[in-house]
DNA sequence: CAAAAGAACGAAAACGGTTTCGTGTTAATA
DNA sequence: TATTAACACGAAACCGTTTTCGTTCTTTTG
């Protein structure tokens, strides 16, 4: 009792007429009379005619389908950007094809080399750890010379010619720490990860700034780095009894949930002795005991910039050679964690 | 500088040889003599030749693309069914669309038309809230009939006919309150939703079922049913005011946080005065203070076994008109919200 | 009343592949 | 030497659209 999908060719052999004719018909040509296109609607409407995109994307050579590929999906910031990312383009008749990485940049190469032969119109990416440590980027530059439109976002390079959108991770870093100057604190430690990651980087980089600006000297013993994966709750626990500090600057919000522990455990009270400020504002932020001052990324404006920019690009007929990069602005959420 | 795609027309012409021995060396056809073959594949991997998938799809009606259709993907439990999804897709060579209803009837319809017309293979989805409280499952229906493979999880209905994958709800909310009641609670809160939503009557059911087996009273003035949206702390606050209880299951993991965090105001220490329970083990159990007793859903399981029940439908020649039903055992992640 | 213009429709190419079914050439066989 | 089989390749149909360019018939115009 299968209701096979109908095509032109069916109502054409049904009417009777030709398959051009039935496709014109339907795009209400001005070449078709008007009996002839009624007696065709009234068919294609009757047995629910829907033209297949299949053939319509190899006709136009345009898929209006959107490649996604990020890190990881189990992440409450990329979400976000998918979230921002399909709200715009369905409202532009796009679908999203979400790919992840997983952090690895065989799979990221991957990946791209899937969609990019005709199942994507363009590329909207966040770089896998494994590529910004490997430093490798030919697999984005074989898209871009394709002429398929790539933005980046978020953990982004500049070794590749393409739009690009971030949050101003240093300003972040810096409104946070100088908040936390501003409080009064001057022990105020880091807690961040290896370099390699662009954005990890770039906050410590507002931390240091921020220090300098306000005349405090760097103490690398209150800097504590930890590789991505694999982070141990003993490292925390030892960082913490022996370092003397007021507050604590982290580049995520679990290393500020742990963070807060460890403080709490030692007998300090949070915000009164020592103030705590994350990065990500999720929900963790959002329902940690206290709950966290965090620096709020934006992630959902963030994707639908992202879909905005890639969008225009790909709807553009002409070549232009001229990229952007974007910066938002983070925001800084009070919360408990800080004094108000 | 634009790299154009190759197509075989291109290299056939090169090689001044017609299109399909091109088409039949890269695919090693015995046809083909071992000198042509040689050469036309040198060429190919000299221009770096991929076949145009949309070409194939046309061909084949086979797409390699999976439809994924959630309520939300800001939302951890349906990431990790995603990251299931994709982790077995990818090792079949799928790529996975996703779409997002946004708990919206109209919306979810919309997605679906849009990649039932020959975008998707199969179609892997949660229903929206809104449509199971429409009860309308027309455009389920619709895409059954059409031949197109659909798996339904976690939210599911039994009026349409497909295969489904759902955790057993109740023998998760059965083995929590039993895990409470073992503790020697016997004023058990319950915290829910309202019931339209398939899992949480589920829940519920289990509940009670547990009181009941276990002959301890249902006290209806403990059991707080609250809207998905918009949920006040208010109602919280004064729900555990008045209430005299000595444990709480909850549907999901923040109305757990939320309810902590009111009992611990109350001057109440968990888990001595209060037990909590939760349903979802994500994030928040985890990093919750004190840290979440919760019932593991396996997201990524349920995920892998949804992508691997559709793939096999898909590529199962045969017009089968069974279905099943696959039932997830959830399990108890002990913390410290119970006393172990 | 012949010629031009307009209306309504169809044939065919194109998108980029796959696949069936020839067909011409060479080598093996009787 | 005539016949046949094997080999290597090409023509063409096909997937489902869109679109250009005829073609036929009717109507208008000089």
């Amino acid at each position: 009792m299968l209701k096979q999908k109908i095509t032109l060719k069916h109502i054409a052999k049904e009417l009777d007429v030709s398959i051009s004719t039935v496709s014109k018909a339907l795009k209400n040509s001005e070449e078709i009379s008007r009996d002839t296109k009624e007696k065709i609607q009234a068919f294609a409407k009757l047995y629910n005619y829907k033209p297949n995109n299949i053939a319509i994307s190899l006709k136009n050579k345009r898929t209006k389908n959107i490649g996604v590929v990020i890190p990881d999906i189990v992440h409450h910031f990329f979400t976000t950007v998918v979230r921002g990312i399909e709200k715009y383009a369905n409202t532009k008749g796009y679908n999203v094809i979400v790919c992840l990485s997983d952090e690895s940049f065989d799979k990221e190469v991957i990946n791209m080399e899937m969609l990019a032969n005709g199942s994507i119109d363009g590329f909207i990416m966040s770089l896998s750890s494994d590529t910004q440590l490997k430093n490798d980027y030919n697999h984005l530059k074989e898209v871009t010379e394709q002429g398929i439109p790539l933005v980046l976002f978020d953990r982004v390079t500049n070794q590749v010619n393409c739009d690009k959108i971030v949050i101003d991770d240093q300003l972040g870093a810096y409104t946070a720490t100088k908040k936390l100057i501003d409080e009064g604190r001057r022990k105020i430690a880091l807690i961040t990860t290896d370099d390699y990651l662009s954005v990890s980087k770039a906050r410590t980089d507002g931390y240091l700034k921020a220090l300098s600006d306000n005349n405090i000297e760097v103490d690398n013993n209150i800097i504590l780095r930890l590789p991505t994966m694999g982070m141990e709750e003993e490292v925390f626990k030892t960082f913490f009894e022996k370092s003397d500090i007021d507050a604590v600057l982290c580049v995520n919000e679990i290393f500020a949930i742990y963070g807060m522990r460890c403080v709490k455990e030692n007998g300090l009270k949070i915000p009164e002795d020592v103030s705590f400020i994350g990065f990500t504002d999720g929900l963790l932020s959002k329902y940690a005991n206290p709950s966290l001052t965090a620096i709020a990324q934006h992630g959902e404006k963030m994707g639908e910039l992202a879909a905005e920019m890639l969008i225009q690009k790909v709807e553009s007929e002409k070549e232009e050679e001229t990229y952007q990069t974007k910066i938002l602005e983070p925001t800084l959420i009070e919360r408990d964690s800080t004094i108000n």
